[in-house]
DNA sequence: TGTGTTTCTTGTCATAAGGCAAGAGGATTG
DNA sequence: CAATCCTCTTGCCTTATGACAAGAAACACA
């Protein structure tokens, strides 16, 4: 399956429907380091991500430069306020890896999006999910400490262990390189 | 202007749209400590709060009650996940203080949802919105300190200070009402 | 009015995480 | 191949926050 059906499964998109939809996108290779949206600028599209993996990072108010979010395989790199609400981004998106997209600009998206009723739906229904993750994740931020947090990273998104660097991790996590450095040395020690 | 008229304010939403809309919500009132939702219960209904303060919070691994979000005035109090996509939801919603709202049931959403356009660009407008809101405030958690935290909910939401007791907004801000009640210590010896 | 109950502050002590600096391997590149 | 980055680890010390407990003040209410 490409990423591009694993995206976009839902039960109102049909077959008709779904080569419609691919046929928008426009697909292209993407290197470590290129960024696919920069802070200040306005989102003109979204991607499909079929291979690597790309992250989003703010600059902090001492200019660290944290990891806000990953994005994998088969997953969407966006942002939505930036796009919909055309307004200028807050953050960069960043490819940590090589690899291979699909994109799709806003005007056509649009265009789909109005005329299409199951892509309306995929579309809240996409929404409705990145609301729960993001919600998750700022509740686990709170409750739980930087040790239970890269556990459940190790557990639910172990690709992306395997192909980011640990001071993007430690970011993304709230805490530092040397302390997630730290909190792995005790957890190999536990093993 | 009424509560309900500041929530679906929209360029797309006519007089006559709103008409509609108005009337298909239901009035009530709420005392302080009810509950709108229950971890568990799966939504049927959201709130556009027209009076009083309204909370959601979570237990976490050691049962401390953590708050993660208030809804004021304005405002509407709603989980979107458990809402539309049928699950049940993970957290509490109770009334700070008492207040009064305006609730509309899912089913009735979805009818004026699915036949009125204003509406359905609202209700992405919304969650674009929401999801904007919700990662500005992930990104400070992890980026500023509590007392900067702290500082920004004193400017930006004002009537949360003077309506919530400090443990809720301890809670919110990710730490203890003991450290809480230090750091504005702190802050009104700056003054 | 009196008696709980909640809210907020404060003290003492413990701990997780950060700041800084050094060093060891690897990878990259000219 | 040498020079130079990254990446990751580690040591030492500091600091912000938490845990727990006690007390003051405000509030609820019978």
């Amino acid at each position: 399956m490409t990423a591009l059906q694993k995206v976009y499964q839902h039960p109102l998109l049909k077959p008709q429907d779904l080569e419609i939809i691919f046929e928008a996108h426009h697909k292209f290779n993407f290197q470590k380091g290129d960024f696919l949206l920069k802070k200040g600028q306005v989102a003109n599209a979204y991607y499909c991500v079929s291979n690597g993996l790309i992250r989003s990072f703010v600059y902090d108010y001492d200019g660290h430069d944290i990891t806000t979010g990953f994005i994998g395989i088969n997953e969407i790199a966006i942002d939505v306020a930036s796009l919909f609400r055309r307004i200028p981004t807050i953050e960069y998106f960043q490819a940590v890896t090589d690899g291979e997209c699909y994109s799709i600009d806003l005007e056509t998206f649009q265009g789909l999006y109005h005329s299409m009723k199951g892509l309306n739906e995929w579309g809240r229904e996409w929404m409705s999910e990145s609301l729960f993750q993001l919600k998750q994740r700022s509740i686990s931020m709170i409750s739980d400490s930087a040790s239970e947090r890269y556990k459940s990273l190790q557990r639910q998104h172990p690709h992306i262990l395997q192909q980011a660097p640990l001071k993007f991790i430690a970011s993304y996590l709230g805490i530092t390189d040397t302390s997630l450095s730290r909190i792995r040395k005790e957890l190999v020690k536990d093993t």
